[in-house]
DNA sequence: CTGTTAGCGCTTTCAG
DNA sequence: CTGAAAGCGCTAACAG
């Protein structure tokens, strides 16, 4: 391996500007007291000789990384994708960077991770949709020095926590297509290991419960993220008379709708489509998409998540909880 | 601040074990020589009090972070997020982590990210569809270790490149549109401070000039990046015969498909259209769409930037370019 | 096979 | 306002 290309420290520049290397660290980082003479000779000298900071020593000198590890099961994913800018953006402006690890939905990957961002002594960590048993994730979060979660499920105070309140979604959903005169209805969903994956099917069920519409396990049918059209027909095989679909995600929503269009099964006379998040690209679908989005953007949310973090790493923290709220977004799929 | 969780240290597993640091450390990385009665001791010992290892002093101590920095203008875009995914996936196989910095499609953002990079001594940065003027950017990446780029002007030597031939893309796409009757060609292009934006852009002019179809600047116009369906509508304004129309990506595409939807302008029959990159969404689309896809998978692209990068940290770099080649996928939009 | 010494580049602390 | 000394937690290099 090539050698670390030789970098200037602190010593070179406190040399060559005559003073101690303490004073350096000061004007560096504007903190004590020196001159102004001294102040702009050093950061003269600094320039000159293109000093830039070593950010590994002054961590460990501090003990404070600057870093936060961000878990995320999939990074290409819509949703996801938009809510890391919103991350990003203000750990960014805070001065913090982001260490962000992709699970690719596998749980032994996630334990990796975790056990990883100890070592690298990251100053806090965000968790999106956590495939890890609440007590696992919890064991992990409790070492860290701070941590917010994003529609995880974990043990109460240790983690700041931003949730979607499920059953809520679901009923306007469940609703909104009976009064659109769906008879039956299925439900297209994810992996059930997450948060949001296994409550959008308990809530499925429930809220057609509810409001007097049977359902069975022969409604509901569960895929990998990419093969909501294969769902959809496995459906619609299993209970022709499916007259409304709720699905997971937009993407989801995205292969049923073209699944309806290759069985001609018009869309939305014959089946009513309603999907969850409102990417960017259900609106331009054909028909456009009818989908749950929150009432907060997906990069505020992100936003929000390193806002709580970096509060709970100043000591200084307001919320402990925040609930996310849906509303529905009512499009051609399920007018 | 709170304090640090106060954390094990070698020091502690040492004292407790009854031997030198020394010993735990080679225990630790399997490196110099041990008894294996003093490993399990050893390793004993570390279970006992959960030591994990501060991969902070260690950096420092070797002059490795094992921190790799990866720009990308915008995370949430489906292409990069793709691409990303496969960076990190062979990079953590490495047992490297990704620090990942959103540029947000600003340049000085950019500049700040690579100023920081160097702060955080990473051992090699991956630079994605950079929006820095070539020599700018070659500037940064001549102060790192390792470099690989994709889609960026740089200059030649100091970074491994994987980069696209837009002309053979591009002809592909205006001889297909021209064979499918297409007498008038619009193209929707993107910021042209990119390579691929300023490519894409001229390149459409070049190759509707070889096959004789007569384009000017009426017949181009440029959106941000959520804005294919504005631009579209612009465009079918300008120049009302439009037949045919190349966009930048699929997401633009799909906006423009949605445009000719409200216009009813039929697709194909009024106007065919092919976009870039058959993201997840493009065939799902209806019409679907017909696009040109890299021979190479988004995810392996990724991947190749990765293992060109460790391999250039390692010295032992064997290609220093990559030329990716689009195909053409034909399905409704454009038969 | 194991221990000792001396840093890595910065900051904290205490003196002046 | 400035400097000297010590140490963050680890490993390279040398001894034994």
């Amino acid at each position: 391996m090539p050698k670390q290309k030789d970098r200037i420290t602190i010593a070179d520049v406190a040399e060559k500007a005559n003073v101690s290397a303490m004073t350096v660290s000061r004007v560096l980082n504007n903190k004590g007291s020196f001159s102004e003479e001294t102040r702009q000779h050093v950061l003269h000298v600094m320039r000159e000789l293109g000093y830039r900071p070593n950010r590994v020593a002054r961590s460990l000198a501090t003990a404070k990384t600057l870093k936060i590890g961000v878990v995320v099961p999939s990074i290409s994913s819509a949703y996801f994708g938009e809510v890391l800018e919103g991350t990003e953006r203000v750990l960014w402006e805070c001065g913090y960077h982001m260490l962000l690890c992709n699970t690719a939905v596998d749980s032994r990957r996630e334990h990796a991770v975790m056990d990883l961002f100890e070592e690298d002594r990251v100053d806090g960590v965000v968790v999106l949709s956590s495939h890890l048993p609440g007590d696992e994730l919890s064991s992990y979060l409790k070492k860290q020095r701070a941590a917010v979660v994003i529609n995880c499920d974990v043990e109460p105070g240790i983690a700041g926590h931003i949730y979607t309140d499920e059953l809520k979604s679901m009923r306007m959903a469940v609703k909104h297509l009976q009064q659109a005169g769906c008879k039956c209805l299925g439900y297209i969903g994810l992996a059930i290991e997450t948060y949001a994956g296994r409550e959008r099917h308990d809530m499925f069920i429930r809220a057609c419960e509810e409001v007097g519409l049977s359902v069975s396990s022969d409604n509901i049918v569960i895929c990998d993220r990419r093969m909501g059209g294969l769902a959809a027909r496995r459906l619609f095989k299993r209970v022709p008379e499916t007259d409304g679909l709720i699905c997971f995600n937009d993407e989801i929503a995205a292969g049923a709708l073209r699944v309806c269009f290759e069985l001609q099964r018009r869309v939305p006379e014959d089946v009513a489509i309603v999907g969850f998040d409102d990417i960017f690209l259900a609106e331009l679908l054909v028909p456009a998409l009818t989908t749950l989005r929150l009432k907060t953007t997906k990069q505020e949310v992100g936003a929000i998540a390193a806002r709580m973090l970096l509060e709970r790493i100043e000591g200084r923290s307001t919320r402990d909880e925040v609930v996310l709220e849906h509303e529905l977004v009512v499009r051609e799929s399920a007018p």
